[in-house]
DNA sequence: CCTATGTCAGCACGACTGATATTC
DNA sequence: CGAATATCAGTCGTGCTGACATAG
């Protein structure tokens, strides 16, 4: 393993575990967890399948199942059955859902907003420039692997 | 708040998503949490007090003593009395815990050097340049807030 | 009959709050 | 006595696996 590579194999990961407190951060903001949201987000217009539910949340079946059934008992999603396969749940967003995946949104974007108007243009570029970059370590780390890749 | 500020943070927090499942398959590889490697690796050398564990893991002291227990059963790190202050519980890794730790990080950070490798120069400069900027947020959206901050 | 899709039951971990000790 | 430090008890959310039902 080549040293430079590594040095910045360990500062990105350092950077990286600092951004999951600042996710954590602008999470606790709301009455929606990072996952349910994720889920509302998901489950816009059409809806998907549990199993879609699942992978795009990266986590099992059964993990989705209760995910769901706590959304559904707040109100947000309802599930349906698919006409073509009985085996089949799909999650779909009700207009309440709509409206609190609204706000959730609004509110953690707005938190992100007043931490990015803290740093200079410069920075902002630097930042904006690196985003691709981390959503292809994503793609990457997510891919090969036996496990399923979130969204 | 301004439109760019607004889109710009709105494409960090969707990265920043994806960060925390490349942060979860690294841990994912390891026999140790990320909390666990976290407390490690902050023990080190005189070790901290118990306190400093939940300051810098970002979580009450009541979880942090729950974390340290189950190192300690584990045989990882050591509680010891500070001869000053008899309230004070001071967190020392072992040399097992030395050993677990530098394999974890090890570990980790090969697998993140992977990733890297599949980058090209640009690609990783526009990352290493980054990594300050999202350290400078994270500094922001931790500093003010009522609650206390991770290290 | 075999596979795919979900659910259920039971478990583990990591986080929290509130209620104590104990020490400064 | 009041503040600081840590632990304990109880609870909740979220993840997992294994066993199962039902449909294709």
């Amino acid at each position: 393993m080549n040293q430079e590579l590594a040095e910045l194999a360990e500062a990105f990961r350092n950077s990286l575990r600092h951004g999951v407190y600042v996710a954590r951060r602008l999470d606790e903001l709301s009455d929606l967890s990072a996952s349910q949201l994720s889920v509302l987000n998901m489950t816009a217009g059409e809806g998907v399948r549990m199993g879609m539910v699942a992978k795009n949340l990266g986590v099992r079946v059964p993990t989705a199942t209760e995910q769901v059934a706590r959304l559904k008992k707040a109100g947000l999603v309802e599930r349906c059955n698919d006409p073509h396969d009985a085996r089949v749940v799909v999650v779909r967003r009700t207009p309440a859902g709509d409206a609190a995946a609204k706000r959730a949104n609004a509110r953690r974007t707005e938190r992100m907003a007043e931490a990015l108007a803290a740093l200079d243009d410069s920075e902002r570029a630097a930042l904006a420039a690196a985003l691709p970059v981390m959503d292809k370590i994503n793609k990457y780390v997510t891919s090969d692997r036996n496990q399923e890749l979130p969204a």
